[in-house]
RNA sequence: AGGCGCGUAGCUCAGUUGGUUAGAGCGCUACCUUGACAUGGUAGAGGUCGUUGGUUCGACUCCAAUCGCGCCUACCA
């Protein structure tokens, strides 16, 4: 974008001419398959396993040898030195002796350097290649002087390498620094050949397994050379300062707060950031050059000859070199908004409020931001940066192309044959040898391939899983849950549909905002708990998107949709909704509730599962007297404090309590949750027998109640299963739990097998007597039940406090 | 080497300033083709919260040590 380029030659002349820029002959991370400069953050160093190579250098006198022990024994031709620790006692006394290089005609000299020689470590003599390591190179600027004394020795900084990393030819009127044997070998042919050489003269001591930290450039994958080449900088101690301190002082605010340690901790030790970049692609450098090497800073070639009064005829050669991408994304805040224009869209735009990014990209791209925006807009670019995890694999290993793990977001939504994620992940790879082992482990893992689970299941997983200062492992068995979920709110939707679509739900034709009922309407209990239920869902879906926690938001609105809505609510509606007894204003309040709820609930979820709560939207809103074109218009949710209703909130838990008791008795009794049960209370107070009248309906028809009768105080009522409410006893008599005929049955069947001769004489003694106990067994039982049903008889008979039964 | 983080149910993860019986989803067990939903319903089993010690009336939570794992930064020629 033009505009963009604009930005980008602005800021780079403005640094230049505050010295913030410059140009230099320096070591850099250079890419000998790019054939570029990369900067250090583009370096991926990782351990590998080498060799250490131990060679000995004679001493020019004659007088033995030091034993030097390097990983890259090639670049022996560009050693200028080797360094000592002064206080070795081993060689303090060689300080200032020469050796002669191996392999070459050099002679080198011997040189103390505490900083740099730890005597600890291999064998105490360090090989300096100043060129091509840069410690070597701190070492050599250490002792430039005393190693350009001798009339005998190179000065130092031999460069041995082409940009393709392989061994140079001697430049013009150079006396064979690099001897011809070498030349145009390949780094790695040129350390074999090297070895074997060494080995043939005696040269080499040992060869040592040894594990090292391989540097690779990010995007060639190849070993990256340190290497001599002009290049250019900027300066980052400066612009690095008050970028500290705008995170220090809380203008800035890392969340989670953990992440202003690592971003600190680079801060500080900041190195100088090379920008310069030998690849075609990219804003080119705003620098030119004359034919003698003066160099020029300017906005474009027309300002710099006319600043430097250079004639149009004046012959000017831009630099070839482009700047690292990064640069110019470290404008992008003010760069995209029309700086350096002073437009309209930049002074309303910036600083923005949050920046959403991995913690790979803190140093790469958001440091760079905060120094840019602060340098030249005089502000911060944003005020919080919100650092998310990391997706994994299942496995928690970190997705590429290489493991053959990567998880397409889109095959997720729309699902993938095993064929085509196998082909998809086996083709085009860098190395094909690692295409059999990625087929295998891809048809373990997804044998019948991934089945389609849509966009909002995906988002909705991710927001689940984003809890805050952790990686994501990417789990298929978590977005087929929460494709369960996206479901679960489909079908209830369809049932709010089904109830409300051409009913009298209470809100007559749709305004813009609330629509107040236009006919008398009651509202149950039931009606007014999952109001005030939605409020608190409201309070903390707002309250985790505050805090970023997405994790939090999306499980409270899962919970209160399939475990309040849809598990409660939704029963709690068919008893008022399909009694014909019931009012209309009764109905017309759970109508108006049920699609309001519904409404509210979508526009809570939309962010997350945007997509479904459109698409249902756009039916229930009508119904729930709210007008709009699409939900995305329509304001987030809001806490009605009016409608937060603690005691119906407290009833409702009551009526929930009663409905599970009765449920668990009736599972853990293997009773069929359908049959309808008798009820006593036992220890009612006042409160739950007026619960019980009131709340009758519900009870019935949740808990397949079939009588509910209050127990006199001293009454302890038949031998029942059990539940508390409270301090009041929910009892289901044994005997109204226990079939009868069914028990009957049973034992007149074990009784004809008992009586059958083949079964007693034949059938192994151990099986017989399980019968003849299971026999007894049953016995027992019946016996206990004509007991019990006697009590509950005579207890029917006569108890005029208790309520009527239905 | 320094820094950050993790270790809670078989698996993937929550657990808010320390407070009754540590939660969810998936998986598992039993029962249920009830009328929004079997991509479902009801009920249930399953955890000495990595280990040890300490602070406290009380610790998954705070402190110390230790084991295991992951990541980042720097680096030993």
């Amino acid at each position: 974008m033009e505009g963009l380029s604009e930005a980008v030659k602005e800021v780079f002349v403005r640094l230049y001419e505050e010295g913030l820029i410059y140009r230099g002959k320096r070591l850099v991370n250079w890419d000998p398959k790019l054939h570029t400069a990369v900067s250090d953050l583009e370096v991926l160093n990782e351990e590998e396993y080498g060799h250490m190579w131990h060679m000995r250098y004679p001493l020019s006198n004659g007088k033995g040898h030091l034993v030097v022990a390097t990983t890259r024994p090639e670049t022996l031709l560009g050693d200028c030195a080797v360094a000592v620790n002064p206080h070795d006692e081993r060689y303090k006394h060689l300080i200032g002796e020469l050796l002669e290089l191996p392999l070459t005609k050099r002679r080198i000299p011997i040189i103390a350097d505490e900083e740099h020689v730890d005597p600890e470590f291999g064998t105490g003599c360090v090989k300096i290649t100043p060129a091509h390591d840069f410690n070597d190179y701190a070492v050599w600027q250490r002792h430039r002087d005393e190693l350009s004394i001798s009339e005998q020795i190179h000065g130092g900084l031999i460069n041995i390498f082409t940009i393709d990393a392989a061994i140079r030819d001697n430049d013009e009127g150079e006396d064979e620094v690099i001897p011809s044997a070498y030349i145009g070998m390949d780094r790695y042919h040129a350390r074999k050949q090297m070895v074997a050489d060494l080995e043939a003269q005696g040269l080499l001591e040992k060869v040592d397994d040894h594990k090292l930290m391989v540097p690779r450039g990010d995007r060639s994958g190849v070993v990256i050379e340190p290497y001599l080449t002009d290049q250019w900088y900027v300066k980052v101690g400066p612009l690095a300062k008050p970028a500290i301190e705008a995170v220090e002082t809380g203008r800035i605010r890392f969340v989670p707060d953990n992440w202003k340690n690592t971003y600190y901790e680079w801060m500080r030790n900041i190195q100088d950031w090379c920008i310069s970049r030998q690849i075609w692609w990219g804003h080119r450098i705003p620098a030119w050059y004359d034919e003698e090497g003066n160099v020029y800073v300017g906005r474009s070639e027309a300002e710099v000859r006319e600043r430097h009064d250079l004639a149009a005829d004046y012959p000017l050669r831009q630099d070839e070199d482009v700047l690292d991408t990064w640069f110019s994304s470290a404008l992008w805040p003010f760069s995209t908004l029309g700086w350096p224009e002073e437009s309209e869209r930049l002074r309303d735009f910036y600083p923005t409020s949050v920046l959403v990014t991995g913690f790979d990209i803190i140093f790469f791209w958001v440091a760079r931001m905060i120094m840019m925006g602060l340098k030249f807009m005089d502000d911060v670019p944003f005020h919080e940066v919100y650092v998310h995890g990391l997706v994994r694999d299942s496995h928690g290993h970190k997705m590429s192309k290489s493991k053959g793990n990567v998880l397409d977001p889109i095959d997720l939504i729309d699902g993938i044959t095993l064929e085509d994620l196998v082909q998809k992940r086996t083709s085009g790879m860098m190395q094909p040898q690692l295409a059999n082992k990625i087929n295998q482990l891809t048809r373990k893992e997804f044998a019948d391939g991934i089945p389609s689970f849509g966009t909002d299941s995906l988002r909705f997983t991710f927001a689940a899983l984003a809890a805050t200062g952790r990686d994501i492992k990417f789990d298929l068995g978590r977005i087929e849950g929460y494709r369960n979920f996206c479901n679960k709110l489909w079908n209830a939707s369809r049932y709010v549909m089904m109830n409300v679509e051409g009913q009298d739900c209470g809100v007559g034709a749709p305004t813009t905002g609330h629509s107040e009922p236009v006919a008398e309407l009651e509202r149950s209990l039931a009606d007014r708990w999952i109001l005030s239920r939605l409020q608190k869902t409201k309070r903390a879906v707002a309250e985790a998107f505050e805090s970023y926690r997405f994790d939090h938001a999306a499980q409270a609105i899962y919970e209160f949709t399939w475990n309040e809505y849809c598990d409660w609510y939704l029963e709690l509606c068919k008893p008022v909704l399909n009694d014909d007894n019931a009012s209309e204003a009764a109905k017309r309040g759970t109508r108006r509730t049920l699609v309001r709820v519904l409404e509210n609930l979508l526009r809570l979820a939309h962010p997350i599962m945007p997509f479904i709560t459109e698409e249902i939207w756009q039916r229930a809103a009508p119904l729930a007297g709210v007008e709009g074109e699409t939900i995305m218009n329509r304001p987030f949710p809001t806490l009605r404090q009016s409608l937060v209703d603690e005691a119906a909130e407290t009833e409702m838990a009551w009526v929930m309590q009663f409905i599970l008791g009765i449920r668990k008795i009736k599972g853990e009794m293997n009773i069929a949750p359908a049959k309808p049960v008798p009820v006593y209370l036992a220890n009612a107070s006042d409160d739950d027998k007026l619960l019980a009248q009131k709340h009758r309906h519900f009870l019935d028809f949740l808990a397949r109640t079939e009588s509910i009768e209050v127990l006199a105080p001293d009454d302890h009522g038949p031998e029942s299963a059990t539940a508390l409410v409270g301090e009041m006893k929910v009892l289901i008599p044994l005997a109204g739990l226990i079939d009868k005929d069914a028990e009957i049955k049973r034992l007149d069947r074990i009784g004809k097998k008992l009586g059958n001769p083949n079964f007693v004489d034949k059938a192994p003694e151990a099986v017989v007597q399980k019968e003849r106990d299971k026999q007894a067994e049953a016995r027992k039982a019946l016996e206990s039940l004509q007991a019990q049903l006697a009590k509950i008889k005579s207890l029917q008979g006569g108890d005029p406090a208790s309520p009527p039964n239905a």
